[in-house]
DNA sequence: CACTTGACCTGTCCGC
DNA sequence: TGCGGACAGGTCAAGT
């Protein structure tokens, strides 16, 4: 679930919950989801408390008063839920269609509060990772060192998007706005929306595109994360209070899983294609290479 | 150097 | 109901 609409939405939920909470502690067995010792975790992590959370594109910094930090990468399948002691699955709960009882078989840490609740992170593929780090060492690890302005961040103006972008010439258009250096918090989905959105065909070379497309990008961009945003991402919390897996964004996706579908401008059918290294949707008839465009 | 591809993992779905 | 292969909402290292 984890573009930038679904980590600013689980941080907006843990945000509620975590802060002044002190922690008790902590389990994990799978190095890669976790790399700090135990030492570590007994000198800066158990008891401490959590006293601010914060996004940078698509990674979750969990704030601690130890002066460290847990930094969150959910990468393709994380999870952070969240459950208080008395949790319970009384028929009806609407967590019930969800996820069973915790931890379960891709449960990589277990953070335990003094307070009985627990925050799981899950993980099928363990791709992604927590890491304890000093606040001061943060902007030096790799992942937040090479991270471009956030998508939504008004700074990110459309002159400073399109100067980002003509660094890229060579690149398809699609492979630059999934480059976190470029700009932060752009996944698969949103970058397919958002070129549906500015009518650009995914696999454009970005030299192709005149500054008038790319401002429309960015105006698409900012368009379908903050609509996300607005319907709860597919976050754990919404997608426990609806049905199954889906979030809500997907039920009023334009392109994205919606191959053979009609286009809702034109009613072309929606093509799926491959474009760097990616599943890629689009209308064929809206989005097309020519640059002369429109 | 700029850009593309494969690896990291596990689970699921689709065709034979 | 079994097996092989493709594929998955992300990022890095290694390759061209």
């Amino acid at each position: 679930m984890p573009e930038l609409p679904e980590v600013e939405t689980i941080k907006r939920g843990l945000q509620t919950i975590l802060i002044d909470k002190a922690i008790s502690e902590v389990d994990f067995d799978w190095p890669k989801s976790f790399p700090n010792s135990k030492q570590d975790t007994e000198l800066f992590l158990i008891g401490s408390k959590i006293i601010d959370i914060e996004r940078k594109g698509k990674a979750i910094i969990i704030k601690l008063d130890s002066d460290y930090s847990l930094a969150i990468h959910l990468k393709m399948t994380g999870q952070l839920v969240y459950r208080s002691e008395d949790f319970s699955f009384g028929a009806g709960h609407p967590n019930n269609s969800l996820i069973g009882s915790l931890p379960d078989s891709s449960t990589r840490v277990t953070i335990s509060f003094v307070d009985g609740a627990k925050l799981y992170f899950n993980d099928q593929r363990k791709f992604g990772w927590i890491r304890l780090i000093a606040n001061i060492e943060l902007p030096n690890i790799d992942f937040f060192k090479k991270l471009g302005p956030d998508a939504l961040s008004n700074s990110l103006t459309s002159k400073a998007f399109i100067d980002r972008l003509r660094r890229k010439k060579n690149s398809t258009i699609k492979a630059a706005i999934l480059d976190q250096s470029t700009l932060a918090g752009v996944g698969n989905i949103y970058a397919d929306e958002a070129l549906w959105y500015a009518k650009i065909h995914p696999a454009t070379r970005v030299v192709e595109i005149p500054n008038r497309k790319l401002s429309k990008l960015l105006e698409g961009i900012k368009y379908v994360m903050t609509k996300s945003i607005e319907s709860g991402g597919s976050s754990d919390r919404n997608y426990v209070n609806h049905e199954g897996k889906k979030g809500n964004y997907l039920n009023f996706a334009e392109v994205f899983r919606k191959n053979g579908q009609p286009c809702s401008r034109c009613t072309t059918e929606i093509l799926k294609i491959r474009v760097a290294g990616r599943g890629t949707h689009l209308c064929p008839r809206c989005q097309k290479r020519a640059k002369s465009d429109h």
